[in-house]
DNA sequence: TGAATATAGCACCGATCAAGTCCTATTTCA
DNA sequence: TGAAATAGGACTTGATCGGTGCTATATTCA
């Protein structure tokens, strides 16, 4: 219900502490204690975030993690990709063939369509635009997002 | 993961379809069979619009529904919010003592709470202003909503 | 060398929620 | 009175979310 799962939600957690340890390999564990978050999910997400290429790891009883990246140049729509999987606002916004309507006819097709796929593009760009350095930057200086509807 | 509900999706179908039709009474039947949606979904979906007062309602053989407020009085964000409930983008957004850091002690809060908080007013205002006309006036000229990042 | 501490990669489980169905009133028209 | 509509529920099923567990591998350090 347009809500963003817990993944997503540690996921940020760990990538702004990351950030903020810039240099340091930073232990699951001690992310996970640090904010009281279930250890096996943080190792799981970090083990995702690696995947997708925003981390890199350090095995060993010196390991852990550091950002592979700017924190700037991780924006919060590929966090929730690479967590969550493809961001599509409704199912049928991904795929023609996939869409409940792709069976319709010819003139009874799907009258919100098109303005759908406007609405989820301008989602997208929203969320592209915040980066994990954004929500680093904490306080009221987090930047107002202002949407604007117009031509 | 940062979907819409079918239910919203069909919402709005529907809420497109009388807005296409002012002044008719359209049945619940006559608008499932019309995009091949289920029936017992549009009636719930019907119902639940009602209550929201949204739509009108008149019973009997002749009875349906249509609109009792002007499209563009019809926000996409109350629509969602009349079929899925309140939008909230991370559990955390709506109540400090629903948060799952809400138990942390002062020094080890959520670090990314207020950006978040941001983030999901910045969704709320964004959804808020495209109404159900804007989207029933379907072609390119569906207001390409722009996020901006700034001060 | 071996114990301790990491990551790496899966498979699995329970609870919740989405999506859809069904049943039983009640109202209105013909 | 019967057909067709809304009104208000409960209910079922399947998918997903949130979380756990296990095994293997790598590295450090005593």
């Amino acid at each position: 219900m347009l809500a963003v799962t817990r993944k997503t939600d540690y996921g940020l957690i760990v990538l702004v502490h990351l950030a903020e340890h810039r240099g340091e390999f930073c232990s699951a564990r001690e992310i996970a204690d640090r904010y009281k978050m279930p250890l096996a999910m943080v190792t799981n997400i970090l083990k995702t975030l690696l995947r997708s290429g925003f981390i890199a790891s350090e095995r060993g009883s010196r390991g852990g993690y550091q950002l592979s990246l700017p924190a700037a140049d991780i924006s919060v729509l590929s966090v929730i990709e690479s967590l969550e999987g493809p961001l599509r606002l409704v199912q049928c916004v991904l795929s023609a063939t996939n869409s409940s309507f792709g069976a319709c006819g010819l003139e009874a097709h799907c009258p919100i369509r098109s303005p759908i796929q406007r609405l989820h593009e301008g989602l997208r760009e929203y969320l592209e635009k915040i980066s994990v350095a954004d929500i680093a930057a904490r306080p009221a200086v987090t930047p107002l997002v202002r949407a604007t509807v117009g031509a």
